[in-house]
DNA sequence: CTCCATTCGGCAAACGTTTGCAACAGCTTA
DNA sequence: TAAGCTGTTGCAAACGTTTGCCGAATGGAG
């Protein structure tokens, strides 16, 4: 059916080691027999058979991507970016969903395993000992976790919470909440745990409301116990939850910065178009994305296993204002703001 | 390194064709043997090698999915339904993401040829020409586009562009814009042939604006241009478009639905977010999903090319209101919503 | 005790490539 | 003129499976 290494072979008169030399190394076959073979390869639309190709040379120049939810707007900037990286280097990237599920993701892991040359892993909820098991199959990359030896890359979400906390800190917020995010997730403990570190020097309160599943409808679920606490400021798990819980708010007569100011983490597409506009902690997805599929590529060189950490951002929009213990200044702040726009 | 079918059968006791049975057809063996073979297995942790087995039996179990932007929130459903469907079926899918780039497209397929078992070509940006070449080397199922001769599951956008601007006169407009899309986008030509027959046999007036990218952006961009037409309504080709218009308009201080009405395409989930929530046109994306993985798997059996079309569905929520010509009946319809709420 | 049917498992070829080795031609060098 | 390169090509084994074919073992019927 397909036309195959062997079919060109004969049709240009060589054997089909030459024709195999022709592509995958083109300075060992004399020039003239070269553009012959390429000129009826063309004529009978041969493609090398990469399935074949790995088998011998164990290389697939595939790449998995693994990601809890691609529905999520987390995730599409850092495929997206992946994707044209390893583009770039001939290799392609397959991405595939476990619905937040870690029995789908380590089923994935391994049903992956022989048809790629490595695999980025993104956000995963699994155990940190299975990771560490699956990682002798086949060569894994983490991407927003931390495990000793393992290489990964990481968003510092820790710097942007306790970014974001000072904000609301020095709005004259004394009470906050953590709305916290699902299982599992390295990302949820390390926020959690820079918040907490970072109000608690300042004297101040914040209360973790969950697990939730990082989506919209927990946050706007959690809408009511939020209010319930009585906390003027909340900073959510990421900026699905923390749009959920705006709406939620907004739904019942609350209103954001004046009664309850809210700060989402990722900065995703959607948080600049809800009003008020969202702010958040903005996560650098692209470069994580592209980062990681260079590590993944060098790492059969040589084995080296770095842990690279990202900057993150705080980007600062409406849906943050004074609270009750606010200093003149940050009124004074806050007004001149409203008179600019 | 890793372990073979042959290292199973060494340590079993067997020869590798057993072990093979053991996994591709269990009942032509020994249970004891089995068992034992199995365990052996286990213990070695085998997985069997599907690169290997591909090879022979012309099935890999993958199937690719090609989208033009995986960013767009139209598409995750979609991909998430196919996965989700194709795993059950012990098919493993692969995404990828052509950045609306038709050259990217056909490489894509080219290179995705050997490794899956057939594509699903979603929303492509190609000719029908460069469609029906491809064809002759990987099965294609087309989703969202009809190409004569092409299995294809398309949603039935026409129907829908229809039921919307039947909607808008409804509400007594008679100056439409539609907001057109991408280049090459077959949808776009249906909606535009839809709304703009409908438009026509009611005697009102249709402004076509574009081509544009299917992003906020774009939307945002077009507000002027809305704006100059003087029209009271707009269609735009998809919510993102729809949005970012929506935004734009109200950053002008123009009142939706008040004095500009605006529907969009897809329901992404975000449509249901942005104030005023948006009325739109409901794609059954998860459906499509499914039905083309479905149509794919069985083509092998008998290269049957259905075409199956989807039922889409207008969703009215708050973007859009009376018009100028709006008979009573239809104010009042309003004044009551706005009570019921 | 023989014969036949059935079940089980081994043998080896095949899938489409890559690659180490060897052969050969045409040179250059001494 | 022999020896030694260099550049080009062919040969054949290998990668990890599947599968058609055949032989061995078992058991029941006659």
């Amino acid at each position: 059916m397909a036309v195959t290494i062997r079919d060109v072979a004969r049709a240009s008169g060589v054997h089909i080691s030459t024709v195999s030399r022709t592509f995958s190394a083109p300075h060992l076959v004399n020039p003239e027999t070269r553009s012959r073979v390429l000129a009826t390869a063309e004529q009978l639309g041969y493609r090398p058979n990469r399935a074949a190709r790995a088998l011998i040379t164990g290389r697939t120049h595939n790449i998995g991507l693994i990601v809890a939810d691609i529905a999520n707007p987390f995730f599409p900037p850092l495929i997206k970016a992946a994707e044209t990286h390893a583009r770039r280097r001939d290799y392609h990237v397959f991405v595939a969903d476990t619905d937040e599920d870690p029995i789908v993701e380590s089923d994935l892991v391994q049903a992956l395993a022989k048809q790629v040359d490595g695999i980025l892993l993104c956000s995963p909820r699994m155990s940190d000992d299975q990771i560490e098991q699956l990682r002798r199959e086949v060569p894994l990359v983490v991407i927003n976790r931390m495990i000793t030896g393992l290489p990964a890359v990481v968003m510092d979400v820790g710097q942007g919470a306790r970014e974001a906390v000072r904000h609301l800190l020095g709005l004259g917020h004394r009470h906050l909440v953590y709305l916290a995010g699902p299982r599992g997730s390295w990302t949820n403990r390390e926020i959690r745990r820079a918040a907490g570190a970072t109000a608690r020097t300042a004297g101040a309160d914040l209360t973790v409301l969950g697990p939730n599943q990082p989506v919209e409808e927990a946050g706007a679920a959690a809408a009511e116990a939020v209010l319930a606490t009585g906390a003027t400021a909340v900073l959510a798990y990421n900026d699905l939850m923390a749009i959920g819980l705006l709406q939620a708010l907004q739904d019942r007569g609350v209103d954001i910065p004046g009664q309850v100011s809210v700060v989402g983490i990722d900065d995703i597409a959607y948080s600049g178009l809800v009003r008020p506009r969202l702010t958040t902690v903005a996560n650098p997805t692209a470069a994580a994305g592209r980062t990681a599929v260079d590590m993944l590529l060098q790492q059969g060189d040589d084995g080296a296993t770095g842990q690279v950490t990202l900057r993150t951002d705080l980007i600062i929009r409406n849906s943050t204002g004074p609270g009750p213990y606010a200093p003149a200044v940050a009124i004074a702040a806050e007004v001149a703001a409203h008179v600019k726009e």
